[in-house]
DNA sequence: TTGTAAGCGTTATCAA
DNA sequence: TTGATAACGCTTACAA
């Protein structure tokens, strides 16, 4: 790295509406009607105000008008793994629809742990937001229902909590993975396997205990394997043991798309195996590389304007302790035979 | 979708230092004194105050702490295609980063026209941001000066302004696209294109000059296509379009590595081509996926933690009209022959 | 339609 | 070490 730098120049403070209202000859509060929107003002005044306000270069502050009751605008978001592709896809619809109604994102990336959304909880708190999204890890009830008690919105992004007056959004995991081993079967697949993580989310567990347990209801045995995060080199580890065995699956269900790309890779790769021909593969959330035409990967995929759409009105809505159940729609491409 | 909802409870107002003061039997400063850390307080009141808080739910306020003229601790990043590796990847980073100072994101989803990111800025000053951190599009200088001449600081990631005083950061593209031009001639390449975007920002411009200008340099000349926006699908238009001609392009630099995936997929799925053999890919930027075993991408590495890392020093040092320039290298994989 | 004045939850200053 | 008191920039009765 090459550098250069000269001295900054001196702090200047905000110009507050003290100021538009001396230069624009009149009140405090006829700046402040202008700005707001509330009472009534006359045209001529607001445009002396709206001239004063333009030459000092005036901005209004927010924080202050939050102050004084006024809803912050800030919503609070709670999210890990930022750089994963279902995560970032989640948090730009998210970020959008806030915009739209008038309401600013702040985001705390959390490690995923229930600590650090503690904290990032209580920075929600500190920040007075208005409403705080999770979309990582499980808040500790006690938390939540702070939030709640100070008025806050709290909304749980498919997360299993018994925080109640929470409100919750979540896709139904068990019908789609049901409908997972039955894609499998319908394929004609013999030998079927799950790969999962070792995160214990609740969508990782309900997608691998549903799939699990619609195997056994039909009387089928499957393997699961947990060989790290949910990542894509653990979709590739995962390969590595399932398909290294003496009778390897014909069928395998990925509890999220990027372990199935990770899988899909080392199948190919290392064990030169022809997807659907010899292996299907289905993966879970539908993220923009499915559709690519290096895997073209059968999929699920997470209703997610709908879901950020319903976010958004929990926001502006009255209501608490709703609870609101998406389903996840199959994705047909090109990694499971057709039946 | 199905759902259920409960009518709501009433909203209650947060809990102030006043009323934590009053069960405390303390002065309101006493518990302002144990929260902000600034003055003495004798161990007993501390104790007490910190029951009485911790008994009511207290949260100190920090809208009302930034109207006194303390920082807000915010800082506003402004981002566009959020969704995209690279950009996720970043985002991920600098939140992060921001944290560990003890600052909070607050994040502007813009559509990267110029106009909405004078929205943001706005925002920003409208929450009395530290700084602002500008990842897309170009801000009007004017509105640069704006936040600058109240106290923010300002940084601009890889754009090129005319902004005085604001901070850059940015990466060498110059310097790395003469190496690539390098590397696809060392691998043999004969006929060399350039695969950019139609999206006109300054890492899109400047690469795709730069490259061709190092080809000019030694004469030999290139075709640059430019067939959509900075995405996979266009990276596939390009490939339809180079790879039908009757002399197709046997070294392709693709300015971004997504461009790069939609290419070498539709030259493969398409054309049949095998990579490196018949055709090399370079791509630009390192995001994850350019790692995965199905690409193994030939790309330019940019320095990112050094990057963010350098946007924490701005934030919490004491210049202004900072330039600080990273360099780009290379990240050998597979896509490029060997020379 | 306008201005005056009170209040929001903090922190900083200053006496005690 | 403590507690009054005065800001900070805004909104909102209430009065003119």
């Amino acid at each position: 790295m090459t550098g250069s730098t000269t001295p900054r120049a001196d702090r200047v403070s905000y110009v507050s509406a003290n100021e538009v209202a001396e230069r624009a000859g009149v009140s405090r509060s006829a700046v402040s009607r202008t700005f707001s929107g509330a009472g009534s003002v006359a045209p001529a005044t607001r445009r002396k105000v709206l001239k004063a306000a333009e030459e000092l270069g005036y901005h209004a502050n927010l924080l202050a008008r939050g102050l004084v009751g006024e809803p912050s605008r800030i919503v609070c978001l709670i999210a890990a793994d930022v750089g994963q592709p279902y995560h970032s896809a989640m948090i730009d619809k998210v970020t959008r629809q806030l915009q739209l109604h008038g309401k600013v994102a702040m985001m705390i990336n959390t490690a995923g742990d229930d600590d650090s959304v503690s904290q990032a909880l209580r920075q929600s708190l500190h920040f007075r937001a208005e409403a705080s999204v999770v979309l990582s890890g499980s808040p500790p009830a006690k938390l939540v229902q702070s939030c709640l008690s100070n008025g806050q919105r709290v909304v749980l992004v498919n997360r299993d909590d018994d925080a109640e007056g929470a409100e919750r959004i979540r896709i139904d995991n068990a019908t789609a993975c049901r409908e997972a081993l039955a894609l499998l079967r319908r394929a004609g697949c013999k030998r079927l396997a799950c790969v999962s993580s070792q995160a214990r989310t609740s969508s990782m567990t309900t997608r691998e205990s549903a799939f699990a347990a619609a195997a056994a209801e039909i009387g089928v045995e499957i393997d699961v394997v947990r060989v790290g995060p949910t990542s894509y080199d653990t979709g590739q580890e995962a390969a590595r043991v399932l398909l290294g065995r003496s009778n390897p699956p014909d069928g395998v269900f990925c509890v999220t798309d990027l372990l199935a790309f990770g899988f899909i890779d080392a199948a190919r790769t290392i064990f030169g195996v022809e997807i659907p021909r010899d292996l299907c593969v289905i993966g879970f959330d539908d993220v923009p590389q499915a559709r690519w035409s290096g895997y073209e990967l059968t999929t699920f995929r997470q209703p997610m304007d709908e879901m950020v759409a319903r976010i958004a009105e929990i926001l502006t809505s009255d209501t608490s302790g709703s609870d609101s159940a998406f389903e996840a729609l199959p994705v047909w491409r090109k990694t499971v035979r057709m039946g």
